[in-house]
DNA sequence: GTCTATATGGAGATAGAC
DNA sequence: GTCTATCTCCATATAGAC
């Protein structure tokens, strides 16, 4: 890849990154491609140099979305044991607390929001969440679970995390995410 | 109450009806006063005769639901064990499945959308999902819980609810919600 | 590649006849 | 009370200079 190609690419990612942070606290229906250019620091007509539409955007931000995911779970792969690494999932929504009592969950918000608009951007939207329960379905098969339990394990702790984003986010409230952690590796213990 | 009055209000209760069907299925930005008009079988300008902006509507329809709530929590005060009780919320879940699968939890999805909008209409979207907490809360309370003890499990299954609303939604799936809900049984069982 | 200026369409809201 | 017609604003998208 020629050096040009490269600082093409970047530039890209960081408008990416951007319009991911706007539509994340204002939703991409209310998110304007206004905002968007603001956020990046460039003008609003630059824009469509990168990106024809603004699905497009989205799309684009789905995409890096998956990306960080597969990237982060490779990084969990150093944990020996599943549990470990189920718990540093869980571990991620402490951490990301208050964001998301502010937004929601990126992905999740994301969902719930393309899913109404309907059409092909509502099913890309939920490639994030696919990738989770997928993953999380495995970490219970390497505990011993067979592929039905295992599944219902998953769809188990997706659905909390999920569900916790969105009431602390409706209250405005982090702490409604530690304690539903807390619950959570507590059931996890029991197991 | 005059008779005049009476239709009127009853008018005006048809219309937040059509609204509620609408904003469930296209979100409240997406949806025009024209698309609620279309639904309710009236003129576009008709509608202001009854509510001065889009957000008054929502909040008829917010107010709506909280009643609508209460009248079946009343409903419900005539099943003697909490147990049961909750298992009739579950209930309400497994039997909406369809619609959720095609367009979320009409409460949650609104509250998630509504709150990135900020200010007022965001806390007051949350009012129904309280008004479901703070009934839960209840139930464990009367199953001989303490008061932080009910708060956490209510809170663990409002989170569950909500959830597997948005999880079926994201991905059209109807039996997801009918999994989460035989696990959620299980964990009531074993308490 | 990046900008300013603008075309185009659609949304909330209003006016005023009936 | 209900309607049609319209005002006004703003968002996406495009055009074209630099």
């Amino acid at each position: 890849m020629k050096p040009t190609q490269a600082r093409a690419q970047e530039k890209e990612l960081r408008l990416i990154d951007a319009a991911s942070r706007v539509i994340h606290k204002q939703g991409f229906v209310r998110t304007t491609l206004g905002d968007i250019a603001q956020e990046a620091g460039i003008a609003l007509g630059s824009l469509y140099y990168y990106f024809k539409t603004k699905d497009d955007i989205v799309r684009a931000i789905v995409a890096q979305r998956v990306r960080d995911l597969r990237e982060g779970m490779i990084d969990w792969e150093r944990l020996d044991r599943a549990a470990d690494r189920i718990d540093a999932l869980i571990q991620v929504w402490v951490n990301t607390r208050d964001v998301d009592a502010l937004y929601g969950c990126p992905i999740g918000s994301l969902c719930y929001e393309l899913a109404k608009q309907g059409g092909a951007l509502g099913a890309l939207a939920a490639e994030p969440l696919r990738l989770q329960l997928d993953w999380a379905k495995q970490q219970f098969c390497d505990m011993g679970y067979d592929e039905n339990a295992a599944g219902d394990l998953a769809l188990h702790l997706i659905t909390a995390l999920q569900g916790i984003s969105l009431l602390s986010n409706a209250f405005s409230d982090a702490e409604l995410i530690t304690r539903e952690a807390r619950h959570l590796r507590l059931w996890l213990q029991q197991l």
